[in-house]
DNA sequence: TCCGCTATTTTGATTAGTCAAAATAAATGT
DNA sequence: ACATTTATTTTGACTAATCAAAATAGCGGA
């Protein structure tokens, strides 16, 4: 019964609180949710009463195992509808989040188990990002980046985490889309600058931010 | 830009004003959205200034040109998604309609042209309700019913308009789905009965009212 | 330790949507 | 034509979510 606001609330802390083991500040979350740090402070206190979060006044939230729940069901409904927009409807990758973004609040567990099933349970979405199954068991592994791996050895695109559509359409232009083999050529930590080589199309250079929104693994 | 408030405003004074050329009253709205009246008195006021519907104090309201075409699609994104949660995800017709509420806000254009696309673009959804068309074009026939036709012979069931879960699966089990021939055995006006032959199970008997809610044609 | 910067919280106000209950207008019947 | 019933509108109040701006707490540096 979460509203659609509420639910966004609880999917921005755990998408925040992936990784680190911090508390989510209020300001990461005021910029993520897009509205002032005042409304957020008010927000978590009430998501602390319903006991979905546990608000450390000053210092930031966590969620409860309701609200870590809750947030699962969110980002399962999110990836399995992008992946429903890409593979049945076809739909650009790069355009898929915002278009899930709307409909991960509309749709009810009998629908999305049936598009669960129609999509062949699939164990990530489009982007590579895992989706937590419907137990809320969520398995992301920790994998290297464009940023951090091996140089020259060849390696396997996994996962791309960044979701802007001018990312995720300059990726897709040059062929890095989860499964593709590629190489990276050089990495000047100096210039901040990574060349990769991929299949085709030219080889495209990013900044190290960028080259670590590109996760990678090694080619058995 | 409408909220999914505003946007079930005006699908409810569309489909009430549907066959009548009357004003809708604000009591019917009412009853329909499940509000109190003063509710919908100040919703349709505010929706009068913004040019959406025409309201004439304590008589009743209309559509404008553009509460109507904002209407059309409503319906519309409202009976595709019906007919694809029926045709692909092989869902009740029973229980589509109330998936469906929640899912016609959520819709992009984007969406709902593939979904259209993806379904063969239909005319019509499960229940034979008429689709409107992307420019908000909508043929509505008007047909006869199992509580107007002639006796004895055989007519074709072409749309069930009652939506309620019960009534639908009442009428499945009978097997009064849209495309059935079917024929109306006996009548009787006094007693407020009809009864019906339809293929196999049985002579299922209807109030008349609820036989009003079964269109027919004839057969040809 | 104290000063100042920064993040957080508070306060007061606003908008959308709703209800309960009182006031008012329209329609109906005799 | 007038009183009564019924529908509609108005009024006042409430909740969820938000913002702007003021108040406050925590932290790092001298």
């Amino acid at each position: 019964m979460a509203s659609s606001t509420v639910e966004n609330y609880l999917k921005h802390i755990l998408l925040l609180s992936e990784g680190t083991s911090d508390l989510v500040s209020m300001g990461a979350l005021a910029t993520s949710l897009k509205v002032v740090p005042g409304t957020v402070t008010t927000m978590i206190k009430s998501l602390a009463v319903e006991g979905l979060v546990d608000h450390r006044p000053r210092h930031g939230v966590l969620l409860t195992d309701r609200g870590r729940r809750a947030a699962l069901g969110v980002i399962r409904r999110h990836r399995l509808v992008e992946t429903f927009l890409v593979s049945v409807l076809k739909m650009d990758w790069a355009t898929v989040h915002s278009e899930a973004e709307q409909l991960e609040h509309a749709i009810s567990d009998d629908v999305l188990d049936r598009l669960d099933a129609l999509l062949g349970r699939p164990a990530t979405d489009p982007h590579g990002d895992p989706i937590p199954s419907a137990q809320g068991k969520l398995h992301s592994q920790v994998y290297a980046t464009l940023a951090t791996c091996v140089l020259k050895k060849p390696v396997r695109v996994v996962r791309v985490t960044d979701q802007s559509a001018a990312f995720l359409q300059f990726a897709e232009h040059h062929g890095l889309l989860p499964g593709a083999t590629v190489r990276v050529i050089d990495r000047n930590l100096t210039a901040g600058l990574v060349v990769v080589k991929t299949a085709g199309r030219g080889s495209p250079a990013f900044s190290v931010a960028a080259a670590g929104q590109i996760l990678i693994e090694p080619l058995r």
